[in-house]
DNA sequence: TTGAAAGCGCTAACAA
DNA sequence: TTGTTAGCGCTTTCAA
């Protein structure tokens, strides 16, 4: 920067100024250009850690989410990184494999590196690790997931709704015998969506003791294929399942294709958040489609917003209103459900 | 730090020593626990800008890839991160969407964010940023994808042995009509893996006027899908296809079941790199098996290698010759590929 | 073994 | 409109 000052014939500090969207507009118009040519002529690239320890801001921003290998997440960080990078900021990655250490450590590890917010993609009901940022007062914003206690904005897909549309679809098909192979009841996802198919089955004045709801120990294919076994076990009459997500839907497919049965035919079979590939499966997944890339830029806008609150453009000491929100879900009708034909 | 030293009562130059694993072996036991307790009853966490300003290194490397929704990717950056964090370090990932310009401004970023080296996943043979970035001395490992004038270590997986491998297979399976639907001829992979194939058929005494190689825009769904086309096209005696990688098969799939076409009743579909997801497909996919956690993991030792010599071990003016890791592959037959009925 | 002091590259308050 | 100056938090040389 010294050096583009010199080349310019102006001091350092104008220099900076002119490079910097505010600054140079307080500055003569030559003088800014004839900054801006030097440092394009030494290909001058600002040092952002001097940027950022003076400035106590780092343009980044951490992502927190529980698993990059889940299709689902490739396009949430899509929708991410457009809306930050649109505004100068980056994303710092971190995936904890759902482990809560790991968690921890990437948290502190970006901390250091000064982010000026997260993303969270892991949050749990009950979470620590939350709780104590939110008494720290660090910028967050949930995403797909949420807390029992509000403290931080949250942005995922409508999951009531989603499942209801399952349900009903199922229904309509004219079966009575649905169960739903639930998320983790640690999460808000497992506990929401679970208890929107017992509402929306309910609702259909199916037999609760046909519509048995199992959990899955995880969101994955191995939690799933468990689940789908033990349903098949205590409830063999069964001919439509409702899944927690894709991943769950998926090991049920294997389950069902090691006992012998087939899907649609014997057992229809829904999944959850349309992720890539669940077109492609065997049987194509009937699926509800959460719109994954809104859904990452919607929770960067709300924290960007955040952000530039905390710039000095709100009142001080206020502290902006957690909100929901929730985005609008569609069913996407495939190969793996029909009618029952027992 | 200010703090910790207080808190310890000595000097926070000798609070930093106590902090950090080198200057900490010439301190005084008792200081250096006394330090260390201070710092966690504050909960003390270094302003990594602050450190990376002072020593000029950041320990954090950039990551550019291709396309993070490319299920071929998630495992490779789990390896890299693996190797990173064991060495604390921290991945900046960056996606390029296989765009140029894209490429080159988050380059940019990542080097004014103080990156000490990349491990790169876009090259293409001709590849100017990397020419740029090669006189600039910048630490680079390449991953997959290497240029044609060696700059910079190389670790991908043995292609014409993987392709080579494919081959061997439909042959054996006794067929004589075998196409190739190659990468796009800008990158190493698409060269390396058409050219194996050319030589592989050729081993087998198969007429070259009966194993066309189609070129393949990209390795995308979309790209495989119009290639197979073509090839329907101009070759409709073809049983079996050997495809530059997942994707291209996958498109290859849509394309024969358009047309009427199945797997591998018809023609047979080998892909190359067993994605996630590839034995999922319809039908499973018999494909070449990449070690993707590996080559992450590789690629970053690599680079660790290079960031330790910058560090001064290494003999002045010395740059380390780039060598090409080559890792062993795998053929994974599954369903897509059988004797030709024809 | 520890303390003192300088300085990494930048921005912002203050002065001119 | 531009220059001067101080200092962000840390590490490291030099001195004690």
């Amino acid at each position: 920067m010294s050096d583009v000052a010199r080349l310019a014939g102006v001091h350092k500090a104008t220099a900076s100024r002119a490079l910097s969207a505010q600054g140079s507009s307080r500055l003569n118009a030559a003088t800014v250009r004839r900054v801006q040519a030097a440092a394009k002529r030494l290909g001058y690239t600002p040092n952002a850690a001097a940027r950022s320890l003076r400035t106590n801001r780092s343009f980044t921003v951490g992502v927190i989410l529980p698993d990059l290998t889940n299709p689902l997440f490739p396009p949430i960080v899509r929708g991410i990184e457009e809306v930050l990078m649109s505004q100068g900021y980056t994303a710092l990655l971190a995936s904890t494999d759902n482990d809560a250490e790991r968690e921890r450590t990437q948290y502190n590890a970006l901390l250091g590196r000064q982010v000026d917010g997260f993303i969270v993609g892991t949050a749990s009901r009950q979470h620590p690790l939350l709780t104590q940022a939110h008494t720290a007062d660090i910028p967050i914003v949930l995403l797909n997931r949420g807390t029992d206690e509000t403290m931080f904005p949250l942005v995922a897909g409508d999951d009531a709704a989603g499942v209801t549309l399952a349900v009903d679809h199922l229904a309509g098909l004219g079966h009575r015998h649905i169960a739903h192979l639930a998320g983790p009841p640690a999460l808000s996802t497992g506990v929401v969506r679970s208890r929107a198919f017992r509402h929306a089955v309910d609702a259909h004045g199916i037999d609760p003791a046909r519509s048995p709801v199992l959990t899955c120990a995880a969101y994955s294919e191995a939690a799933g294929a468990d689940a789908c076994a033990e349903l098949l076990v205590a409830h063999p009459g069964t001919t439509a399942i409702v899944a927690g997500n894709d991943l769950i839907a998926l090991g049920a497919l294997h389950t069902l294709r090691d006992r012998g049965l087939s899907c649609p035919e014997d057992v229809s079979l829904v999944g959850f958040n349309d992720m890539r590939f669940a077109d492609e499966l065997r049987p194509p997944l009937t699926t509800v489609r959460v719109p994954n890339v809104e859904l990452g830029a919607e929770a960067a806008r709300l924290l960007l917003a955040r952000l530039g609150a905390a710039e000095g453009n709100a009142v001080a000491g206020s502290r902006p209103v957690a909100k929901t929100l929730l985005l609008p879900l569609e069913l996407v009708v495939r190969e793996s459900t029909r009618s029952p034909s027992r």
